[in-house]
DNA sequence: TGCAAAATGTCATTTGGCTGACATTTGAGC
DNA sequence: GCTCAAATGTCAGCCAAATGACATTTTGCA
């Protein structure tokens, strides 16, 4: 996606939005582009706006103190985040980073408590935003205790290939293994077995830096 | 706390509704006790209602298939949970048991779905609620992946007594070191080691079953 | 009061992921 | 093509938590 304006066209909830509200909303939102490797936010700023991303990919992480990293989620094009931090008005909880080049929108604080303050719609679909990541949260303690490396890191994959929160039409991701690792919550080693064993059952091929999902149905389920 | 109305007094979400809704919501709910051990709400039935905690206190917990238990959360006296699954229209996502005997309010879904549809200040609570949720199922993620179990079971702890969540305020929780364990990710003996040392602390104070809080921000903060 | 069940405290052993190390492969840029 | 950094594949040893076992303490209740 290159440009805001098909950003906003592809987000639900500038659907029900009056012609004043959107053309306010529009107005406000500032574009900037980020370099990949370079940070957006940090963890601890003030949250000070809403952030969508137009194009490219960014990452959720945080740093323990001794130096240990992990990745809450990535988010692609398309994606809305950042809300609940705003809505609290407390600092970050964790680093945003670009992962490839990207553009990111803002949509300043000011504008977002005046959409809720104004846009019943704006309110339900928040819920509904809040609602989903919940759930996808409460999957990932579930699967972080429950299962083996191996399916932590199927999961992950097939998470990444989510339908609906990721509407893109393609079977491979071009992600590194230590990456892989931030998410699933693994050593880079164990996760190069784990996509060895995935790869010997079929499920996925591996290549440099990248990976091709090959039964995502597969993946899903596996070590269930 | 004995009774719904002490409840209802106590829950944020009461406080602004007009007294035409109050009767209402007052007169749908229902009022239900269950024995220490017993199953409120089985993973996979239809979530009908909005369940809060009157006095008591139950736990959402997942089985895997090779018998490990997850617990995701333990909900006090003044903790209303559920909402999620009501608002998906979707099967409850884990079991909840009560840990001791519990007074369970139930909110018919038709009731809960009536305020949504009605009462602003109630879709702010909402809100708010799976917000404050959501930040504590991502704290969890990160305090699993990067806290040594000491610092899991502090904050696990602190968990607890979320003023947010759960606005009663008892400094002590009944509670055995096993269910301790399932809620932090560790083992019982694991849990009790921890327990001395945040005890040795001077953060806790540790009886038969029970647990007594003696300096909260510090649960909080443990491990830093 | 006394019994049984639940909860706790502690230990030896096992287990499996992590760490650190290193060689190898790959791809981007000159 | 050449060079270099990034990514990958593999291994040995470490280590912390889980496991299983058992004695002890505490409580609820007959």
């Amino acid at each position: 996606m290159r440009l805001l304006e098909e950003m906003l066209a592809l987000s639900p909830w500038t659907r029900e939005l009056s012609e004043e509200h959107f053309g306010r909303v529009r107005a406000a939102i500032i574009v900037r582009e980020f370099a990949a490797g370079s940070t957006v936010c940090r963890k601890g700023d003030p949250a000070s706006a809403w952030v969508g991303v137009i194009d490219g990919l960014v990452k959720l992480h945080s740093l323990s103190p001794s130096g240990k990293s992990v990745t809450f989620a990535g988010i692609p094009a398309g994606g809305w985040f950042g809300e609940g931090s705003v809505l609290k008005g407390e600092p970050l909880k964790y680093d945003i980073v670009a992962l490839r080049d990207s553009r990111i929108a803002l949509m300043p604080e000011a504008t977002f408590r005046w959409l809720l303050d104004t846009s019943i719609p704006f309110n339900r679909f928040l819920l509904k935003q809040l609602n989903e990541r919940l759930g996808q949260f409460i999957g990932m303690v579930e699967h972080d205790r429950l299962l083996e490396p191996d399916a932590r890191v199927a999961r992950t994959l097939a998470a990444l290939f989510n339908p609906h929160l990721y509407p893109v039409t393609e079977a491979h991701i071009q992600i590194s293994q230590e990456e892989l690792g931030y998410l699933a919550g693994a050593s880079r080693q164990r996760v190069n077995r784990a996509l060895q064993v995935l790869a010997g059952a079929g499920l996925i091929k591996v290549d440099y830096g990248l990976v091709t999902v090959l039964d995502l149905n597969g993946l899903m389920h596996y070590g269930t």
